[in-house]
RNA sequence: AGGGCUAUCGCCAAACGGUAAGGCAACGGACUCUGACUCCGUCAUUUCAAGGUUCGAAUCCUUGUAGCCCUGCCA
């Protein structure tokens, strides 16, 4: 209707993005003063540990913008520092981008290969009197450097000659000196309000073998002068980090209009992703996979990618996650309720849509045949035919979940209790007749009768049942076993704890459970991923594969206007 | 006498001096072979606070307040 409305416009009105953000609008001004000609982005993780959702953020704005604008993305690693980078880093990081989508195509760059350039640039501010070699401690250096709120004092070697710095600089590369005893800085201002401007550190002595370039340097250039030499030679028009990067723009311009770059590259901040109630911290993960508490980076507990990869989000749904939390400059704390809506969205219609029985109690069927067992045809996905059927077993006796049965049902139940006919949802229509208890009085079988005419979910006569349950064959179901998680960190109390420790959930161990799945399932670890159980879905262990299959769950969507029985 | 940044619904987030978008969550109701999905409806007279400028302020000014970041030879 509305497609008809709209008059006869030939034009189909792109319906043009009605707000841009703040990133976003300092590119087009760029272009649009000729700053720039085009838009090159890239991602420099440096590879000291797995990707999260955070860094998924980072990846998709800058090669989501790149794309938009037409122009280019590339990877990079920040390996200037060995004592912290590891080549099973770099696989992991290359494997989640790629496994995101951002394609760097052929640009895939190392910081370690631009050493050389780093050591001529260092030398060229040398030249130019803007950098010296420094005989100070490194507690020396911090004495120097003043306080938050004094200013710093001058380095004694500040007024080395250019010469005698060339020389030292060169003496610091042929390994003369120990970790630590010389550093080059540049000379800057001693008194800047700024602390990063008090003279920086830009190269330090480091004997020690890089991941990539081995043994050839004992120097090794600081971030702050690295970042913009490596944006710089790789042409990169917008250099996008996070918030706490901000006080260090001034020493990232200072570099590029020092070293004299022709068409020196913006650095632009925006706030991290954070997510309530989720450990996003590297150096928290790397706690809780080194003391054990966890499995491994891939925890299902964990948002790495290649956790939320193993429980079976897809690419597609983290990048419309990202999409929703919108890129700003205030700190903020998205709600996992979002996370969830976003997989949600995504598998609802292109994932198959099976049973399982995750706390199981035996169904009987009084009036159906003994020994006998048929084959029912089941859609895959009711929103989507494409999905195609399957064939499901189904026999005298079933599993249902326990909570799909009351023996007194409080008011508006609508699923199992003695008199009450429901569907067993694809198969027959089934009328409960009562239940057998053991001596402490749970509940240990569920008796029924079916009507044989209502197979394949209804009754010819047209009556109507207001439960549909889920069920699975019993002597045909697969026995899995379901690994339940608490979040690691308890809900109430928040992340950390006032000294800044992990909060950890007492309940987060996982709980293992017996669980029944239809035959489809058969071969596949299974586990309980507790937000998709929440809203309805349950989903399979991806560990060693693709997720295949979504089933249905209902224990936990009930509606609040009863409660049911522990 | 430190500096930088940020404050808009429970959570994200638009709005760029013209009268507070949208999404998540929540709550009603309809529909339903998943109490799901879908659909329809409700959800900021007010933008951290107080003053000021203006016909008009979330947007400009002033003064406060709160939170985050910075004193690595980490990134």
């Amino acid at each position: 209707m509305s497609e008809m409305e709209k008059n006869n416009n030939t034009e189909v009105e792109p319906e043009e993005k009605v707000s841009r953000n703040f990133i976003e609008q300092i590119i087009d001004k760029d272009l649009a003063e000729g700053v720039y000609d085009t838009v090159h982005t890239r991602f420099p993780p440096e590879p000291n540990g797995y990707l999260h959702i955070g860094h998924a953020k980072s990846i998709l704005l800058n090669y989501g913008l790149a794309q938009q604008y037409g122009g280019k993305f590339n990877m990079r690693f920040d390996d200037t520092n060995p004592t912290k980078e590891k080549v099973e880093f770099v696989e992991s990081i290359k494997a989640d981008i790629q496994w995101l989508g951002a394609d760097w195509e052929d640009r895939l760059f190392f910081a370690s290969n631009y050493f050389g350039d780093m050591y001529e640039a260092a030398v060229k501010l040398i030249k130019k009197g803007k950098a010296y070699v420094s005989d100070l401690s490194a507690e020396e250096i911090r004495e120097y450097r003043g306080s938050l709120t004094e200013p710093g004092k001058e380095d004694p070697s500040v007024n080395r000659s250019v010469e005698e710095n060339l020389k030292l600089f060169e003496e610091m590369k042929d390994g003369k000196y120990a970790d630590g005893e010389k550093v080059l800085r540049a000379r800057i201002d001693m008194t800047s309000p700024n602390i990063n401007m008090r003279d920086p550190v830009i190269y330090r002595v480091a004997h020690m073998t890089h991941h990539n370039t081995g043994d050839k340097w004992c120097i090794y250039p600081m971030y702050d002068f690295a970042h913009p030499i490596e944006d710089a030679i790789e042409g990169i028009t917008h250099s996008i980090c996070t918030l706490e990067f901000e006080d260090h723009r001034p020493l990232y311009d200072w570099v590029v209009r020092e070293l004299e770059y022709p068409h020196p590259p913006k650095q632009i901040e925006f706030a991290k992703l954070y997510l309530t109630n989720v450990v996003t911290g590297k150096r928290y993960i790397k706690k809780l996979v080194e003391e054990g508490i966890v499995d491994g980076w891939d925890d299902p507990r964990l948002v790495s990618i290649a956790a939320l990869r193993r429980r079976g989000f897809t690419p597609e749904s983290i990048k419309k996650f990202v999409e929703l939390c919108g890129i700003s400059k205030s700190n903020s704390s998205v709600d996992y309720a979002m996370l969830e809506y976003c997989i949600r969205e995504d598998l609802k219609v292109k994932k198959p849509r099976m049973m399982a029985v995750l706390n199981p109690v035996k169904l009987v069927i009084d009036n159906y045949p003994e020994g006998q067992t048929e084959m029912l045809e089941v859609p895959n996905n009711l929103e989507n035919p494409e999905l195609g059927s399957r064939q499901v077993p189904f026999g005298r006796e079933v599993y249902i979940e326990r909570e799909d049965f009351m023996e007194v049902p409080p008011k508006k139940y609508f699923r199992m209790f003695p008199g009450n006919e429901v569907r067993l949802m694809n198969a027959y229509f089934v009328k409960c007749t009562g239940c057998v208890k053991d001596e402490e009085g749970n509940v240990t079988e569920i008796h029924c009768t079916y009507d044989p005419a209502s197979k394949g979910g209804n009754s010819p006569d047209g009556r109507k049942v207001k439960g549909t349950i889920h069920w699975v064959a019993a002597d045909q179901a697969v026995k899995a076993e379901v690994r339940l998680y608490e979040n690691i960190i308890d809900e109430e109390k928040g992340v950390y704890n006032e000294d800044g420790s992990l909060n950890l959930n007492p309940n987060s161990l996982t709980v293992l459970k017996e669980c029944y799945l239809e035959p489809a399932f058969a071969g596949a670890k299974a586990y309980d991923s507790f937000q998709f159980v929440r809203q309805g879905f349950f989903c399979v262990d991806a560990k060693d594969s693709a997720p295949d299959a979504l089933v249905f769950n209902r224990i936990v969507s009930l509606k609040s206007s009863y409660t049911l029985p522990k």
